[in-house]
DNA sequence: AGGATTGTGTCAGAAAGTGTCATAAAGTGT
DNA sequence: ACACTTTATGACACTTTCTGACACAATCCT
């Protein structure tokens, strides 16, 4: 497999979790089912963990007893949540589900080395 | 594990003791329930003891003899209390309560090693 | 000592997270 | 087009985690 490529439409369960579709699924366990999701602008990415750590070495240079530095880095993580894919699913932390305004369908978009979730209304404005 | 990760909203109880969500308890317990709690500009960072003594290193290369020096490590001392999670919670004390306007509801977030104590009100401030 | 304050363990009910399965839908080979 | 396999959905039962409260222990104060 190349990385997650494509666009899929799934839905939330009544807990908030995502069913991954077979194409990811492969590569998600042939990595590890942990992952990191990210609340961006409106929407979340996932990150698999090799992934994710490879992004936070980016940030060793910053000094965690400087006072603007430390409000980047606090940005940076405090967005994040470990997650994993239990049963082929992966639940959604409700305060993400919100910061992304999803509600039952959810649009998934591959970007090779991550995905994204959407909801499928902010997605269209976006692309437009 | 990567660390803490995350924003989690956890309500102290009657005596001021933060109950620990689950993802961050796994990781103080595999390490140690003993911890550093210290005051900065207007909120608490946690350190477990491990990545206390990490920190406390960095230090040393500061000259006890220079001033300014001296001053910035008083500053670090002073503010610390150790803590320790019992029964998977922490008590916090009621100086650093207040040094952190500390109420009922208290917003916990992941710094990777650390994590850091806040009022919501203040948080919500600081990262406008 | 007695009373107040602060710290600690525990538990019940509520809320959130997890595993599993039956059914429906989509995809595949012939 | 058909039978068959794989994948997705929704539901349910179960487990874990969170909250708020209570009872008790330790400490401090006068």
């Amino acid at each position: 497999m190349n990385g997650f490529l494509g666009t899929y439409s799934v839905s939330l369960d009544d807990k908030g979790r995502l069913n991954v579709p077979a194409k990811f699924k492969g590569l998600l366990e042939r990595d590890s089912p942990q992952l990191v999701m990210c609340v961006m602008d409106g929407f979340l990415i996932v990150f698999p963990q090799r992934e994710w750590a490879a992004n936070e070495e980016k940030l060793y240079h910053l000094n965690a007893f400087d006072k603007s530095d430390r409000n980047r880095l606090r940005e940076f993580y405090a967005r994040a949540t470990e997650c994993e894919m239990k049963s082929g699913k992966i639940l959604i932390p409700a305060s993400q589900r919100e910061a992304a305004g999803l509600k039952k369908e959810v649009t998934l978009v591959g970007m090779s080395k991550t995905f994204e979730l959407w909801a499928p209304d902010r997605l269209e404005k976006t692309s437009k």
